[in-house]
RNA sequence: GCCAUGGUGGUGGAAUGGUAGACACGAGGGACUUAAAAUCCCUUGCCCAUUGCGGGCGUGUGGGUUCAAGUCCCACCCGUGGUACCA
């Protein structure tokens, strides 16, 4: 019988679907195992090479898992709101559902011919409204919640509230805006639209006018990880900075926890340091300085409290409150000219020139707390609006910024920390000794610090303090094709609908663009209104919105009365692996934490992390093929022959080169152009040239998993993505070793056929070397499953082959553990041989082999022996044998008479089972 | 700049401090075949010897620890990813 992966595969695709097999319900009979991807967004492109890589490993580490007796989830669906559809939508006027629908149903076709084993009765889009119902109900949650800092979790509004009554802020410690103090009574004598206005400040979910890094060509607001160098990540379009009104949430309230957190997860230690500087932790002081002549004070934020008698200027950002109020009348017109040039330039235009020197002085004079010297108030560009007060303390001797700008407008630079020489650059160095600096003279930069603190809080004009990067998320998109916002607004101030009224449905719009007036596209809605008349918002969520949570909903998705039941969110606890790519790092990963750790405080979800390992797959790189054209001409010469002539490398479609020799015939048709083309050929082959790059259409390098399953079935292509190397690591998509392991899988199938095709399994007893191969290849798959280690797994099926078709052996007691060992990287194989073995059920339900030590215990073992670490022969002996005897043996050999050729070794070394070195 | 991470044949990549290069691709040679496909066998890190054993050099560079280093330590060079006026 032949190997013909399309009926088998098709075979068994069907059936899996048809038993359902792959349906997983709780039973508590058995431990849980909870194995997730990062679900796709479905692009119109399908799915590439790139997407199933994760997916193969999560689904080996499933069916491992399965087999190793787990009740193993293991579920699948769509990141299905996003910007393309929208985009896609306004070209076409075709709703965005539409289009979403049909590249989903396109993702789980080609997904289907991969052979995993996910649970599609579970599947949702986030774009179903049963689904963002949930994700609507979360946001009214976090508007009903603030966070108390005393218990260090979310807690009601209604408890801020009764404080408020009682005491005012007086007692209340909790994340907020800005800083409020107000009395009980004071809050009393508050009008409803004035309480609601400071609960804002409070809220976990608020809405706040913030600089906002909004992006004209989107016509949309974006959130900090979808910027990157001052273009949008999704189109690459220039991101300016404008003030604008946005609902936020409150993720800064939870940076200690995120960043605690982080020392629970079995995750990469790389991808923890990226969150870790995303967060942004750093210890200081925040510092209060007069001003000279105003009632105004000047809040500093800083971490070198130690450097206070260095100071020599104090800058404030463009955007800073005070600079309108403190500005001299001389200096007014050139700060508003600064002011406004800065403010208006785009990111982009800033991230240009960082090295610039821009500033203006203010007229104003801070006063130094401890010298009361004067010090000169600027504005300047490099002081950034969302870290710390959005005004520093300048120490030009002790930080190069400062320093470049002290240089620059000629401030005085005065050294305080010896140790370096100010004149050449600033010195930043922690340990140092403080000189210049009156009381704290001697000490060291840490105990300064700490004396600093104490002595600012004593005068009651500071605190020591941690600050965090980490930003409050912007959490509205001007955008149609998104979760619609559950609130509405009341004379101004914003109110959450009733729970019974979700999900709140994405309306119908005559077009998907803003309006004339500029307000987003749900404003063109028919009524967009709740029932009493009140308009409701007409923004809608981001895109990580929809992916916070949805891990949680995989647990009971079909569950109407709740986000997901108490009952299976008790049993599937959470994301035992997450795998998926580091590009998330400081978006969704940080986001889903943080909506996890919301649930976990209001109850809902049992554990606070969401993902307890996470794998993170390198990225699949695009290996590009070049034809070199002769130029001026129409003549392509061969890789090897480029260098006789004046050549132009020109992509060339990987799909019609195979080992980097070009299908001439293939390229003739390719292009119009190219049907007269003449070749200068090497051995009668065109050979192309190949670099890594991007995948991408216009580089011809992309490459979708149907092209290489039609050709070589999905068991090989699950086989050899495995097999290209370490999954984290990023390698480029590569075909050229796919016939390996195309290979490997015919020969391991004809390891159960006699020449003559027949299926030709013995019951005959395996020798010792037989059961050796196996229970080595048992031992061997079961360390490499546990590691991740797929590739060498791989190596390792394929060595078991070689060694079985060498011993010619036949029989079953082998070969059926074997079936059960390959099932999780080749399902379709496995199962069709698991039938032709006689079962009647699935070889998905079969147990991973048990492995037996027994038979890899050697009767005797090759000793290498060395003399000073060179291997100079080999000598066998019982493998029972102790040292010291092996080591006498060693020294009577004639060859080791012959190396030590008279001298008396100094030492000789047995390394048990490994080898005898001597020193001479 | 900072943080992370990597550097091993023509290529992808293996190696709990213990015979570096497993496994695979590619290449060369051979068998089978009318031929092709498929399959199988041999060679394949470099250099010398090749009538046989054999010898020397090799994991980015330079040092060090060790009986023994791709692996551990120090310094440097190069690549990749993240991040950047974060006070």
């Amino acid at each position: 019988m032949e190997y013909i992966f399309t009926e088998i595969e098709k075979k068994w695709q069907n059936n899996w679907r048809d038993t359902k097999a792959y349906k997983t319900e709780i039973d508590n009979s058995k431990p849980k195992f909870y194995v997730l991807d990062m679900f796709p967004y479905p692009s119109g492109a399908g799915l590439h090479v790139g997407h199933p890589l994760g997916y193969i490993a999560s689904d080996i580490y499933a069916r491992y898992k399965r087999q190793k007796g787990f009740n193993v989830l293991h579920p699948m669906g769509y990141d299905a709101f996003g910007l393309p559809a929208e985009q896609y939508a306004i070209q076409t006027g075709q709703h965005p559902a539409v289009t979403t629908n049909a590249n989903a149903n396109r993702y789980r076709e080609q997904l289907d011919k991969i052979g995993f084993s996910f649970d599609w009765d579970r599947e949702f889009k986030t774009c179903d409204p049963d689904y963002y119902k949930w994700t609507q109900w979360t946001f009214i949650q976090l508007f009903k919640h603030y966070y108390n800092k005393k218990t260090d979790k979310a807690e009601k509004i209604e408890n801020l509230i009764a404080e408020f009554e009682k005491s005012g802020t007086e007692n209340v410690a909790a994340a907020q805006t800005k800083p409020l103090t107000f009395t009980a009574a004071e809050w009393n004598a508050m009008g409803e639209e004035e309480k609601q206005e400071t609960l804002l400040n409070y809220r976990l979910a608020y809405i706040a006018e913030t600089w906002v890094n909004w992006c004209p060509k989107l016509g949309c607001v974006l959130a900090n990880d979808e910027v990157v160098n001052g273009l949008s990540v999704r189109g690459g379009f220039p991101v300016e900075r404008k003030l604008m009104k946005q609902w936020i949430l409150r993720v800064s309230a939870y940076a200690d926890r995120l960043l605690r957190g982080l020392e629970t997860l079995e995750w990469s230690d790389s991808l923890k340091e990226i969150q870790r500087n995303w967060i942004g932790r750093s210890e200081g002081a925040f510092i209060r300085f007069k001003i000279e002549n105003h009632t105004e004070t000047l809040d500093i934020f800083t971490t070198r409290p130690d450097t206070i008698f260095g100071v020599s200027f104090m800058v404030l950002c463009p955007e800073h409150a005070l600079i309108e109020r403190i500005t001299t009348a001389d200096r007014k017109a050139e700060v508003d000219s600064y002011v406004n040039w800065a403010r208006n330039r785009s990111e982009t235009e800033r991230q240009a020139d960082v090295k610039k020197v821009s500033g203006v002085f203010t007229g104003a004079y801070a006063v130094n707390p401890f010298t009361q010297e004067k010090i000169p108030v600027w504005v300047a560009e490099y002081v950034l609006a969302g870290y710390g007060t959005g005004g520093i303390m300048a120490v030009p001797a002790h930080d190069s910024r400062d320093y470049a700008f002290a240089k620059h407008f000629q401030l005085p630079i005065c050294e305080v920390i010896a140790g370096g020489d100010i004149t050449k650059e600033a010195f930043e160095t922690k340990d140092g000794t403080v000189v210049n600096s009156d009381f704290i003279n001697g000490m060291t930069v840490k105990e300064a610090g700490i004396v600093i603190i104490n002595k600012v809080k004593e005068m009651g004009i500071g605190y020591g303090t941690v600050n965090y990067r980490l930003r409050d998320a912007i959490f509205s998109r001007q955008r149609y094709w998104g979760e619609p916002f559950p609130a509405y607004y009341k004379n101004g101030c914003p109110y959450m609908l009733d729970e019974k009224e979700l999900p709140l449905l994405l309306p119908e719009v005559d077009k998907f663009l803003p309006t004339e007036t500029g307000e987003p596209p749900l404003a063109r809605a028919a009524n967009w209104k709740t029932k009493d008349g009140y308009p409701l918002e007409t923004c809608t969520m981001p895109g990580f919105a929809g992916s916070s949570g949805y891990y949680l909903r995989y647990m009971d998705p079909h569950n109407e009365n709740e986000y997901f039941s108490k009952e299976a969110n008790s049993y599937w606890q959470e994301v035992d692996l997450y795998v998926g790519g580091a590009e998330h790092a400081t978006g969704h990963l940080i986001y889903s934490r943080f909506w996890n750790k919301f649930l976990f405080d209001i109850g809902l979800a049992c554990k606070e992390e969401p993902f307890k390992k996470l794998i993170n797959q390198g990225m699949i790189q695009g290996r590009s093929n070049f034809v070199y054209r002769v130029v001026g001409t129409n003549k392509f010469v061969s890789l090897g022959l480029k260098n006789d002539y004046e050549t132009q490398p020109i992509h060339v479609d990987v799909n019609i080169v195979s080992n980097d020799i070009l299908d001439i015939e293939a390229f003739r048709k390719w292009r119009p152009e190219f049907a007269e083309a003449e070749f200068v050929l090497e051995d009668g082959k065109y050979v192309c040239g190949w670099e890594v790059e991007k995948m991408s259409k216009s580089k011809y390098n992309v490459q979708n998993p149907d092209d290489l399953v039609e050709r070589y079935g999905a068991d090989t292509l699950r086989m050899y993505e495995m097999f290209l190397g370490p999954i984290e690591l990023a390698k480029p998509w590569d075909t050229n070793g796919i016939e390996g392991v195309f290979r490997f899988i015919k020969k391991f199938w004809r390891l159960y056929f006699e020449a003559g095709g027949n299926f030709a399994v013995t019951d005959d007893e395996p020798t010792k070397d037989e059961y050796k191969v196996l229970h080595k290849t048992i031992k061997k798959i079961e360390e490499d499953n546990e590691k991740f280690s797929f590739n060498t797994a791989v190596s390792c099926f394929m060595i078991a082959a070689n060694e079985l078709t060498d011993l010619k052996c036949r029989k079953r007691k082998i070969l059926e553990p074997l079936v059960v060992l390959i099932s999780a990287y080749a399902p379709h194989v496995a199962e069709e041989l698991w039938h032709l073995l006689g079962h009647e059920d699935s070889v998905l339900t079969a147990a991973f082999p048990l492995f037996n030590p027994d038979y890899l215990v050697e009767s005797t073992v090759t000793y290498p022996v060395s003399f000073n670490g060179k291997v100079r022969f080999q000598k066998e002996f019982p493998a029972d044998m102790n040292p010291k005897d092996i080591e006498a043996a060693v020294l009577a050999d004639s060859n080791a008479a012959r190396w030590l050729d008279g001298k008396t070794p100094k030492k000789v070394i047995v390394v048990p089972k490994k080898i005898v070195n001597i020193v001479l």
